[in-house]
DNA sequence: TAGTGGTCTAGACCACCAC
DNA sequence: TGGTGGTCTAGACCACTAC
């Protein structure tokens, strides 16, 4: 089998994409400052306008600019923060963009037969296996995050033996990269949902966060697909003592 | 002055959109079932395919359908149900799509000045007064969101007197169309931060809600932009006891 | 190979805003 | 009035999937 993965170009409108994040982040457009007209970006690179305007279309979704008809466009003032729960990010870049040192500890790994809630998230037949992993995230050598995730026989069995795949470090810290790259299924969304609870109603192991059983928790529960939409894991992230921001951008 | 509010045509693509979740909730195309081919609804509807595809866009984001290069457009299978966090809805219409008899009470309304947090992320300056109010929406006549709301005196004034403001009924049911009908200021979008906590935490009156204490509550704190990014409302809503789902895409 | 969605273009006209 | 973003078109080519 060959193993190169196909080197594909980026669309224009990504790269252009790409581009302005940069610029935007480095601070070359401060917030509150106008963006070139469309039409200038469009000449300057040499691309046509619905072009830009596809790039700008993703950085307004990405709540990095606000568009106002028959003025201009204009980077938004609260665009540097912003943990944003519309988009799917890894935990490990997220720590670390938020200006902790991040860290991983992997809890357990093991090949199950799936809960039937579980079984039936994932859509499998009845003899499938599951990886389940539970494990932690940290900033500055603090947990943060306590997530288990179910990921089915199916999505890497081509690629990891049984006991390769429950070794840490094989599917952390980069979680998208082991889908995308590793076993050949690019996560293309999550269908999440968002509850509140305390941290004694959670099945977290005791000793692990340290924290009061009385700690609200927001967990975030979540089927991700791929290409295929087909699911290709099932996690739940517990968030104890709100030490991250969830920000939202959210459209009428 | 002239109260007449311009008619305008919404876009062609916001009809298609339309359109289709019509037909999508309507039951004309099923979960899982293939939309016609790009081509065929643009020269169904007489549009060009990007104007179609424009829709698809649109009708991506709101989780009702996904797309799949060289096969097809399809209903998502999860279509019906959703509560999506990331799309500003009237709680009103919200307790209603989700199958309960909603209802409305106003605790308290009044014109204050503002704690300084509230002035400055509503951006006021030192002597300009905002309207508090707090209130409670009830399914099926029990209490299931908390609510308080910030506006500033400038969005309302032109169009009601300081008494007629404090009334019930001018607001609410219809939150939306209160800021873009009445105040002529439409609601563009919101940024909003998550958080969870337990209801003794929260300051909200005790013989409100009749819950437990330590119910765990979703907290939802926004701040509401105009078209000229300005903002016109802050908004504190309390979900106690998880009994709604907060739905959310999420993509990579 | 035929048909699908993904990207891109060049150009047009409109609505809105500031001057 | 000139410049901005918002919408739309007709057509082209590509990448991917199924057969």
């Amino acid at each position: 089998m060959d193993d190169r993965a196909p080197v594909r170009q980026p669309s224009l409108s990504s790269q252009i994409v790409d581009i302005l994040v940069d610029k935007i982040r480095k601070g070359k457009f401060p917030p509150d400052c106008p963006l070139p007209p469309e039409n200038q970006l469009a000449s300057e690179y040499d691309v046509s306008r619905t072009t830009i305007r596809g790039a700008f279309d993703r950085l307004e979704a990405m709540g990095l600019i606000t568009r106002r008809q028959g003025v201009g466009t204009f980077v938004r003032r609260t665009s540097n923060i912003s943990n944003p729960l519309n988009k799917f990010v890894d935990f490990y870049c997220l720590i670390r963009d938020n200006g902790f040192e991040p860290g991983y500890r992997q809890i357990s790994a093991r090949l199950i037969v799936p809960p039937d809630e579980i079984r039936q998230d994932l859509q499998l037949e009845k003899d499938q296996l599951v990886l389940e992993i539970h494990k932690v995230f940290l900033a500055d050598n603090t947990p943060i995050i306590y997530c288990t995730n179910w990921l089915p026989e199916w999505v890497f069995q081509d690629f990891f033996s049984p006991e390769e795949i429950l070794l840490p470090g094989v599917i952390e810290p980069n979680f998208t990269e082991f889908f995308e790259i590793k076993c050949r299924q690019p996560l293309k969304y999550f269908i999440s949902d968002v509850r509140s609870d305390v941290l004694k109603n959670c099945p977290i192991p005791e000793n692990i966060l340290e924290m009061e059983p009385l700690t609200p928790v927001l967990i975030i529960n979540e089927i991700g697909f791929n290409e295929q939409d087909r699911p290709v894991i099932q996690s739940i992230e517990y968030h104890p003592g709100n030490r991250m921001k969830f920000q939202l951008i959210r459209l009428g």
